[in-house]
DNA sequence: ACAAAAAATGCTGCATACAGAATACAAAAG
DNA sequence: CTTTTGTATTCTGTATGCAGCATTTTTTGT
């Protein structure tokens, strides 16, 4: 029983943490979240629950149950008498969900422009300027989680509550797609500078303008990836 | 055990139908769904797991999972230890709604006008000379039920599958809300009147005008029920 | 009589057990 | 050699049982 690792419940005095131990249905879903966006279970996957379960160290109960969670999030598909299999995105399905997100954000962008503070403004550039850093660097990894997070920062100045939770919903079901989709040197420059044309119009306050450039830069996102799939 | 109706398996040949009965996973979600749109199950209300597992004639396993489900799709809320509450909206959370689905059906209303086929904008046609038969008639529940598939048929037009998803489970989380909102006749007359005005721009595939008149029917209906709560 | 501690109750969270469906395999017939 | 049918295995779907946490009630001390 030395393989099955990490999940069950904390053994003993992990710590002296008052902290609110996180329940195990919530790192269940987180796991099995990222074993999909990351690809350890890859597209038309048969979730298998003995298996799986035994390999988490968690009997099946609340592994269904974060299954079925996944389930309503659209990252699994449900199909009678025979399980969950990891769901497979088509080329439209991926343009479908960037054209929703473009209109979201290009919404995120003009009521960020209405309500957000002069900080949380500050706070966007602080993570655009860290961002521009990686890309100096090189550093893929870390620019393209600054990248998300700068992305999802300008939805929360929306204040929107509503908005968020779909944004993230469809940034999950896409980041798969992000992961595979490197692009090269001259459309990553491309991709900075619209990120600064983006922190130049929100310290404007210019609706429009980052409305506009948010909705660009999706477009070209998909642009980017199109081939890959 | 006479109490216990109407959810456990299907007893024995029932029908000869080669119909593939629903799991009761999807049966079960359906229904609580419906109790908590309903408002059988208020904002708020503890789902009591042995209790509400007696009543629908269910063990807790499967309530657990459809619960689960519920929960990624917003309508509970999960709380450590403590099992899943009802979730209450608050008048901003329901504003915040409304402002993403304007957006979401003004999107939908450009693509209908762009890709939708003219038989498929005849059947929106269709659905709503039947609303306006009802109105005439007064036969407010008919009304409201068929203004809701005129507007997921619009989206349905977009052929977008995640505006669609996201579509219904906002209208879902709004359902509640609606449910409550009984505008008088002028405030209906006028909805009416919008509806009118959405079919001839979709006819006369004019994008901007029906995006422009989906987005006011809803900013009214914010206005409508914006007292009620 | 009031406050604090302790016991008791009820419910959730997880694991296990059992029944039924689907699939895979094997054997037999054409 | 192919096809079909019967059987065996495997996995899902549901029920039940047990342990731990939360809350409420009771008891005890001042």
């Amino acid at each position: 029983m030395d393989e099955t690792s990490s999940l069950q419940r904390r053994p003993e005095g992990s710590g002296p943490g008052p902290i609110r131990r996180t329940a195990l249905h919530d790192t269940l879903v987180n796991h099995l979240r990222d074993m999909i966006i990351e690809g350890d279970l890859e597209p038309g996957t048969r979730l298998h629950e003995g298996q799986l379960g035994e390999q988490l160290g968690v009997s099946r109960t609340p592994l269904r149950e974060a299954i079925k969670y996944l389930a309503s999030e659209g990252l699994v598909e449900l199909v009678p008498s025979r399980g969950a299999v990891v769901k497979r995105f088509s080329a439209k399905d991926v343009k479908d969900m960037l054209t929703v997100l473009r209109s979201l954000e290009e919404l995120a962008g003009k009521l960020a422009c209405e309500v957000a503070s002069d900080n949380d403004i500050a706070g966007v550039r602080t993570l655009h300027d860290e961002m521009i850093d990686c890309y100096k660097a090189g550093d893929r990894l870390r620019y393209y989680k600054l990248n998300q997070d700068i992305h999802s920062a300008i939805v929360k100045l929306s204040q929107n509550a509503s908005l968020a939770d779909i944004h993230i919903m469809l940034q999950t079901r896409l980041k798969r797609i992000r992961f595979i989709g490197h692009e090269g040197p001259e459309k990553w420059a491309s991709a900075v500078a619209e990120h600064e044309e983006m922190i130049s119009a929100l310290e404007a306050r210019d609706q429009s303008r980052l409305s506009e450039v948010l909705g660009r830069h999706l477009f070209n996102a998909w642009d980017r990836v199109r081939d890959t799939l």
